[in-house]
DNA sequence: CCATAATATGGTCACTGTCAACTTAACGCG
DNA sequence: CGCGTTAAGTTGACAGTGACCATATTATGG
């Protein structure tokens, strides 16, 4: 044991595993895929085809490890957009503007955070042997949830301030109205990455429309 | 050429092709991942090991052809929910909870349909060489937009009776706020998924509040 | 200084995706 | 009828892959 396990301290590369997770990326960022070898990760970051087994038992770890990473990157931009906004509504926009850009700026990325990275491994498949792997994908997980508290906590602002219609007392009602804004811009982003890749200002304006009718709701009032 | 291209006939096999699509499907369906090989997709349909390159000229294009399929199961569910439902509102709230259960009931199906089956080719990548390969996710695309068409259908019915708050006529309102409820309703299955794999009863009342969310807005009114 | 565990390397194996060439079967046609 | 043509399927082959093994090397704790 190193004692500070947070810290990645490899001895012999200086930082091998942070450079697989560059490497990585940076493929999935280039090629728009994740049917990369394994191999080609290790020579992009100079070592033997073996050594990533030192650090991810298999590719699918890696692979996780990378969305976990975009998942973090996801969370700053987030936090980047809603500082210097004031009201909870603008706030909202302004995050959900930053996670559709983001999603937009590389799709790839984007699907594998939401991919086989939160797969869990299928439980009444394998008939008898428990492996122990369940915890593959609570990495890209406990990222994902990072990135999801931070809506929350726009709604729970706006619950506070009485500007949504929700009581800010009710686990369950804030709960709710997270997820439905979660689940509007997610959905939001996947669609937008099909159908309107380049053009960026429809982006903004699509978002905003789309936004507002979350907002303001389908129904006459 | 045989004259009729959109009816494959095999001479050999009886109908390959389907065969495969079936296996592949059967495969995504027992391993909840489409990593299988190729060759075991042909092992299962009883074929060698290259009778597959007859019909899909990639193991992408199988794996689109069965995202195609999926998609088309999708749509013949989201008919099924709204066949014996009057208002535009019920039909919304029968539709987004068969949409979902479908997602919940084969995650990586679903996650097939929207990973790598509609992503389009890199264009900016690919230096010089412009393959003509273009075409590989369309047949998935347009089955996508099938079943997007019924959340379309149900949004055009409330805009013409007046039950959602948009004008019939304005084109571009009914396309916002068919993508904003098609947003929530794929974000919330991507969630579902990830979230509450298990338990159908909490996917239904999930489903009732976030579409009443929807319906009546997040703002005070 | 050594023992130990962590880290990287080379070797190996079954398997994969894809290409090429060959065989089989159905059709069209003089 | 034989003939060529073409689609459909088969066999063989090759480079490359993921995952494992044993081995070598290096940093860390004592």
């Amino acid at each position: 044991m190193t004692g500070a396990e947070s810290i990645e301290r490899p001895y012999h590369h200086g930082d091998l595993r942070r450079a697989l997770i560059d490497a990585a990326l940076a493929l999935v960022t280039e090629e728009q895929d994740w049917s990369f070898s394994l191999r080609e990760v290790a020579r992009r970051a100079g070592v033997s085809h073996n050594a990533p087994y030192n650090h991810f038992p298999e590719k699918r770890d890696l692979l996780g490890a990378v969305a976990a990473a975009g998942f973090d990157a996801l969370r700053d931009r987030m936090r980047a957009a809603i500082a210097r906004v004031g009201s909870p509504r603008a706030a909202l926009l302004a995050c959900a503007a930053a996670y559709v850009k983001a999603g937009v700026e590389n799709p790839a990325l984007y699907r594998l955070m939401f991919g086989p990275a939160l797969a869990a491994p299928a439980p009444a498949v394998r008939p008898s042997a428990a492996k122990p792997d369940s915890g593959r994908p609570a990495e890209a997980r406990a990222a994902g949830a990072g990135a999801k508290a931070v809506l929350e906590e726009i709604i729970l602002r706006g619950a506070e301030r009485g500007v949504f219609a929700i009581s800010a007392t009710s686990k369950s009602e804030l709960a709710v109205a997270a997820l439905s804004n979660w689940s509007a811009v997610h959905g939001l982003t996947m669609l937008a990455i099909d159908s309107l890749t380049g053009s960026e200002l429809a982006v903004d304006t699509l978002v905003n429309r789309i936004m507002r009718t979350l907002l303001e709701g389908l129904e006459p009032r």
